[in-house]
DNA sequence: GTATCGTATATGAATTTTCGTATGTGTCAA
DNA sequence: TTGACACATACGAAAATTCATATACGATAC
């Protein structure tokens, strides 16, 4: 029966969504995790260019609302959208990165690609 | 050339779009007018149970995005969607109020249908 | 064990946002 | 012109958010 449906299992608050959405950080972050699909917080760091409690709390705030998933491998924590989010919160995310590239391009470019960290 | 182009001229960064739809009484607002089309304060102040100045006030945090316009008509002002807007912002918009429709169902029953406002 | 690295959280200060209250502006009717 | 009504704005207080700094935690290397 329930075979081949998509997990979407957060529940989310347009208002907790907004909120999260409204604060450059916590943007930029989810902006990038639709481009990059995972990030650890090193990564954030350099490309944002922020200190690392500031991007640390900001995650956390995600998390909170379910926005994100981490994982930890070894002594990184990896971040990704959380793909147990509802349909509509996707799409408002990926609708708003993909027609605002430019907002990210500058933190995108300060990526270093050799996965270094 | 320019013929049947819909009109999209507002300029709108998607942190001031969030910022302004992270409040319950602005986002609660741009919901309805996604609904009902058009709405004057008074309208509003009746269906959110609000001051008059409050509603007021968000409204003008509105404007100051370009996320309605205002059309005084007599002593009304009414308000709507600024058709202006980008499209990637308008899906914002429509889609969470689509899939949220609860999260207003209680203000649109107070909503006095004998336009007598 | 100890040291180090990557990340998380606690604390209080600073900033931003929101609010109630009072008052100002614009329109209409008499 | 006066009054009443719909709406807008100014002001300071209260509440919420953000931040830098310091410190704690978890994993690896030695």
């Amino acid at each position: 029966m329930t075979a081949a449906t998509s997990t979407s299992c957060v529940s989310l608050s347009p208002l907790s969504l907004f909120k999260c959405l409204a604060e450059e950080t916590r943007l930029k972050t989810l902006f990038m995790l639709c481009v990059k699909d995972e990030l650890c917080v090193c990564d954030l760091t350099d490309a944002l260019n922020l200190s690392q409690p500031k991007i640390s709390r900001h995650l956390a705030d995600l998390r909170k609302c379910g926005l994100v998933t981490d994982d930890r491998r070894g002594k990184w924590v990896y971040y990704r959208l959380n793909p147990a989010l509802p349909a509509w919160a996707k799409e408002v995310i990926h609708l708003s990165a993909t027609n605002n590239a430019g907002y990210i391009s500058d933190a995108l470019n300060n990526l270093k690609y050799d996965a270094g960290c």
